[in-house]
DNA sequence: ATAATTTGTTAGATTAACTAAACTTATTAT
DNA sequence: ATAATAAGTTTAGTTAATCTAACAAATTAT
């Protein structure tokens, strides 16, 4: 059995090589806040330990055996915040934290009945993929909020990140996972956007946020 | 934050010690399955931080520090096992191993959120009580099945030990929590007890099986 | 092409959790 | 009272995970 820590490393390895495709040490370092010579050494662990392909100098990458544990700490962790948001009455922005800690339980059973419970979802809250028992996660391509026009209208279907910051932001503006928005103007000067959702009208957000927003196109 | 290791090593000294009242480290390392020298210099460690006291050579108590500690592991152990049972329809044999490892959560919100879910229960699957947040556990005395006479009508409402291997038994023979007995008849060679109950007329009990069950009398 | 900067590696140390082997103290049996 | 046994302790050593400091390679800027 792979220790929590050894299960965190994966976990980072697979994001990141998700969303950049090669992953290098200081990356890695960074997003699991250990110094660099520190995840230095564990690389070469998980290397000797079949996880990871490793070349001194050169960029990571899970061996297919690394991917498919990485997939399935994933799956684990998707499960809960999605038990958690759908079962025990949690916000988007709470789970995260608690997700980070479950997804280390050693016990099939356990997400089995997850799964089952929650109807076998292939998103978890924040509309990012679940993986399926085998290690295997499509992941769709959606385009972000920046790229519409005005007039189009869209569903808001995920996000890029999800920071808590970011959740109660949106929170804040009651926007939600699902919600149609109408995109009414965009700002010339800062590529910022007015639109319009459910009783909210003309709300404005900032290119920031608007990249942040992953949509699919209604209509 | 206690590491997992030293949370198992408090909550079971306190088990140890609602069972028994003094505690030496040699049945403290049976019970954790570590050698005596590792769970001696973890008592020496667990002194230092001031969770035990601790003489060489006298038998361990916790301090209240250490008691409360402990505590509030077994409340989140026993939630948890509630909730497992309660919640998402887990068998009371199936649990004790998930909640070993969701006892170790560090998270407030999650725990304070199963016990509303769960409506502020008192006792775990197995009849055992939770201590509620202030570490506080009232320990009720039950007598065993083993001390009751023939024509005694009582109910299960827990039990001496809840080993998967125990609990299997008693579902094999349909016995839940809350069952009403009637004991038929004393064996006198063996003790060996023939009791009623629900659809179940006549069974025959051990002298072994009598002395873990704990009773209420009724009538 | 050389220098500066960034990225990655190695060496040496620390801490937590564990072990086997040797030793000491306490308890029990003769 | 002495010997035998059980219980507890110490010592020396391992592995996993981390760090700082020093060094090396690769990349980027001049
Ligand atoms: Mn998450
Ligand atoms: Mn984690
Ligand atoms: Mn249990
Ligand atoms: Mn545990």
């Amino acid at each position: 059995m792979a220790s929590p820590t050894v299960e965190n490393y994966l976990k980072a390895l697979f994001l990141l090589s998700v969303e950049k495709g090669e992953v290098n040490i200081t990356e890695l370092s960074n997003l699991l806040q250990v110094k660099l010579p520190t995840a230095n050494s564990m690389i070469k662990s998980l290397h000797e330990q079949g996880w990871v392909s490793y070349e001194k100098y050169k960029p990571l990458t899970l061996t297919p055996k690394g991917k498919k544990k990485a997939a399935l700490i994933v799956r684990k962790h998707r499960l809960t915040e999605m038990y958690l948001v759908e079962k025990m009455g949690f916000g988007w922005e709470e789970v995260h934290e608690i997700a980070e800690q479950v997804e280390h339980i050693d016990s099939t059973i356990f997400f089995e009945r997850m799964d089952e419970l929650l109807g076998n979802p292939n998103v978890d809250p924040h509309g990012s993929p679940i993986p399926d028992k085998n290690g295997d996660m499509q992941q769709k391509v959606y385009d972000p909020l920046g790229v519409c026009l005005p007039g189009d209208t869209v569903k808001l279907v995920a996000l890029v990140h999800s920071s808590s910051e970011f959740l109660k932001f949106l929170n804040r503006r009651e926007l939600q996972l699902g919600a149609k928005l109408k995109i009414e103007s965009i700002e010339d000067y800062d590529k910022s956007m007015v639109v319009s959702y459910e009783n909210h009208s003309f709300e404005t957000f900032s290119k920031d946020v608007c990249d942040a927003l992953l949509v699919e196109r209604l209509g």
